[in-house]
DNA sequence: GTGAAAGCGCTAACAG
DNA sequence: CTGTTAGCGCTTTCAC
């Protein structure tokens, strides 16, 4: 392995020099730069970041925590924050914090401490469920970034006013004629999903057509809690179906759209579905969905920005929060 | 930030005893080891990586390549493998090799280096298009696995036999009572994709029933060439439809469904699809895919446990091939 | 069984 | 503008 020692000797320069010629390029003379920069060249010299990390104290490394990248949901997340990130040089180190990985409950405050043990730069959260961590975060002197929503604002945070883009749906399935409307939400403990349902029930009311409570459903966002709900739908509303069905993540709508298959439901015909998020994965299922929310991309983009404008200390105030706009795609599912 | 000195200080001993205590238990005395233990425990103290890094050469972190985590192949896999390496303290690095990230054409190679330079333990490639980096894998002297087919067994490798799984779904299809069965196959210039044809079609050839080559559609194993083949199906055959169609890949199948729903032909009605792998994405698809394959999770497993034979010095001869069993999974589309 | 001392490769005061 | 020097925190000979 060549050593900056290596690379001043054949330059004929002080270690320091040639530390100087790469990382302050103003402190050495042009000339002295040219040699440096050769002998680095021939001899193939990169710097080892262990040596670097010691005395620096940065890594380039990034850690990235989702709940669990088999949800469809995060990849496009994953993908678009490790590009942004790779671009500039800095790795990604992804965690599932949702799936037990020999560690018991608590794994992701353990996975959390394991990145900063690792001395990792800086931290992105795209999990709901650990937006209760930031006061962790904080203590342990991270910089980090959430996706979604963090009610406190305590940390820096992208993500989509969920209640203006479950109101746009609302709008949207009314302004198609629809007026009973079945509505799966998400988990209530998360204040996300209790906003988009308000969000949605909000446009309902204001076109006069207030949500009948026996035609919401509660679900865990995952797929099979679509399942359930076309199930419930079937049996609890199958003589006089609702005439549209809005689920609060895409993978109920997934779900829903499965199961009504199964149970000769057809979709858009005998009932229409909505969904709130838009990916890209979505696409390829059929009937194509209906949908309200940004791409995931955007987060991470926005996310990587955030956490960057920390990093390289471009912004040192109070936490902010970047907003990403949402868009309706209306297609043939609703 | 507490260090082995302060310890050591606590603990009334001196640092290299505290670095003997905790990393060989047995050159220092009981009562010492306890001493230091409890100092540990009472300062927190948590040795930095970057330090240990630097004189031993380890990182504890893994480079995972894949080519694109959107791909739904992939987050099983790389789930997989985070979830195996986090268990024995292991961190996963992960790299879209397949996406430019600034980096120009050859960012997969480039990535690699950047592993290397990073100075992880090892690599995991989950990238077919990667497979030529082994002798580079080599070069720069890291120790990796490969996941999928390695022509020349240059390194280890997991995999699953593609000629017999391809040929057992040709088998089903026969069995099935199929003789005009479309082929959209995976890129010839992959030999995993070569082999999985020649499988198909042994299997075809030895029923009797030899694939007809107006019938055979090459494919780019992505969605995208699901459509194409779907159109290609209706536009050439449209009049007398073969009775099934075996597409090489889940996402080619997802398109080949997705376009035939547009064009109103029905799955399984009017032809019935198998799909080469196994997806629990596909779990969610309608109709359900009939598959032959393994979960990709098995894959990550098997890799896992190649990579740390190598690691932990339990295995040492010359390189390893491993084939994961497969499955053929009966279902509604075939 | 325990400790002193060297050094992994690098950066940054501080002198000159 | 360039070099000397001192560590960053840890592991590991090598003495004792």
């Amino acid at each position: 392995m060549t050593t900056i020692g290596k690379v001043a000797q054949r330059a004929g320069v002080s270690q320091t020099t040639v530390s100087h010629a790469l990382n302050h390029a103003d402190r050495v003379s042009p000339e002295i730069r040219e040699r440096v920069l050769k002998a680095v060249e021939e001899l193939g010299y990169r710097p080892n970041p262990q040596a670097q990390s010691l005395r620096t104290g940065k890594t380039n490394i990034v850690a990235l925590m989702v709940p669990d990248i088999c949800n469809p949901y995060y990849p496009e997340i994953v993908l678009s924050i490790q590009t942004a990130l790779g671009e500039v040089g800095l790795d990604t180190l992804v965690y599932n914090t949702d799936v037990p990985g020999g560690r018991g409950a608590n794994h992701a405050a353990d996975y959390l401490r394991q990145a900063r043990r690792k001395r990792v730069d800086g931290v992105i959260i795209a999990d709901a469920a650990l937006f209760g961590l930031h006061a962790e975060l904080k203590d342990l002197g991270l910089t980090g970034v959430f996706i979604g929503g963090l009610d406190n604002g305590a940390m820096d945070s992208v993500g989509v006013d969920n209640f203006q883009a479950a109101y746009r749906m609302g709008q949207y399935l009314i302004e198609k004629g629809h007026r009973r409307i079945a509505h799966v939400t998400g988990p209530s403990h998360f204040s996300f999903a209790r906003e988009r349902k308000a969000g949605f029930e909000k446009a309902l009311a204001d076109a006069g057509a207030p949500v009948d409570p026996s035609l919401v459903f509660e679900g865990s966002f995952l797929s099979p809690s679509g399942h359930d709900a076309a199930n419930w739908l079937v049996e609890k509303h199958g003589n006089s179906l609702p005439t549209a069905a809005f689920a609060a993540s895409p993978l109920m709508a997934i779900g829903l759209l499965a199961q009504l298959y199964d149970r000769k439901v057809q979709v858009p015909r005998d009932i229409s579905i909505a969904a709130y998020d838009r990916l890209s994965l979505l696409d390829d299922i059929r009937p194509r969905l209906t949908t309200v929310g940004c791409a995931p991309a955007a987060l991470g983009r926005a996310a990587v920005a955030m956490l960057r404008d920390r990093l390289e200390g471009r912004f040192k105030g109070p936490p902010r929060r970047e907003v990403i706009p949402f868009e309706l795609l209306e297609r043939e599912s609703a």
